[in-house]
DNA sequence: TCCGTTTGGTTGTTGCGTCAACTGAACCGC
DNA sequence: GCGGTTCAGTTGACGCAACAACCAAACGGA
């Protein structure tokens, strides 16, 4: 008794999909050529420049960015290597391991968000209007709250 | 002099990136378990279904599943192994190649589409008002003129 | 008709993400 | 405090996508 698709919902799903497969694309190429980051790491050095001082647990990491706990242990150890980020094990709990951002990582991210920011700008928000810019929110709440019930994530982005 | 986000464009954007970060992983698992299939993949073969003869050039399904060549031929190599696509050249212009649905695949794509459809309802279209999804056919027709100027995305879906 | 270019596609390498397995530290009941 | 369980994180193997290099067939001009 397989509910099919409407043609507005087909529409609305077809280009939902096409988004959501050009899209990282784009981010992706601009971040990779201008400062050498994919968009996750990016977003990983945004998160921890806003932590109290730039430092955060590997699994609140985790979750802020989204990403499960052997991704992201990968992808810090491809920062360490290059220098931008520290581990540094937590005193507390000696199971624990804080990654903390470096001044260079810092550096590199002031040095990265313009380029990203403006990218964000004209592949995505310049394109709409502020009632569709609210309206993305809204849907994107509605379709968070199915994929990730605990709204753990609260991605850092661009700001200042 | 970089135009930095307002609190309406960074919600909307955080929620955009985190959509398109999770919905990727929620599509593949349930298509993965239930029939051993990429979204990709699915996608293909779908396209494949809806082409006259189940016939298709490489480029052109490759135009509208928005894959580049060696990805394409890659992926159809797979699925020729397993049986559900047929390379046949083309007789009219013997540098191209048909990618041809063969009946397993057929059968396949049958077999999976239902729950498919039912995943792609209870993780985003259900959970969106009438008047929402209208808006979001909007939004992302707003979005791809930008990342795909010339609309060759015109993917297959779960129809009928 | 011959050479250069463009088109259509395939192949190999590299890099990132996922999954499964594993280690060590903390917690819990008694 | 002792044994089992859960928690935090790391490691290694595998799979898919991107990129670059490549090959062959068709086109196009002189």
């Amino acid at each position: 008794m397989t509910r099919w698709l409407d043609d507005q919902e087909l529409e609305a799903w077809m280009r939902l999909v096409a988004v959501v497969e050009l899209l990282p694309g784009v981010l992706e190429s601009q971040l990779k050529r201008d400062s050498d980051l994919t968009h996750f790491e990016y977003v990983a050095l945004a998160v921890l420049s806003e932590a109290p001082e730039r430092r955060l647990r590997m699994s609140a990491l985790g979750a802020a960015t989204n990403a499960t706990l052997p991704r992201l242990s990968h992808v810090v150890s491809r920062l360490e290597d290059r220098g931008l980020v520290r581990r540094v094990p937590c005193p507390a709990d000696r199971r624990a391991t804080n990654a903390e951002l470096t001044d260079a990582g810092w550096a590199l991210l002031v040095e990265a968000a313009p380029g990203h920011v403006e990218q964000v700008r004209t592949a995505v928000l310049d394109l709409l209007t502020p009632a569709q810019v609210r309206q993305l929110s809204e849907i994107g709440a509605a379709v968070l709250g199915g994929l990730d019930p605990d709204g753990a994530r609260q991605a850092a982005m661009p700001r200042r």
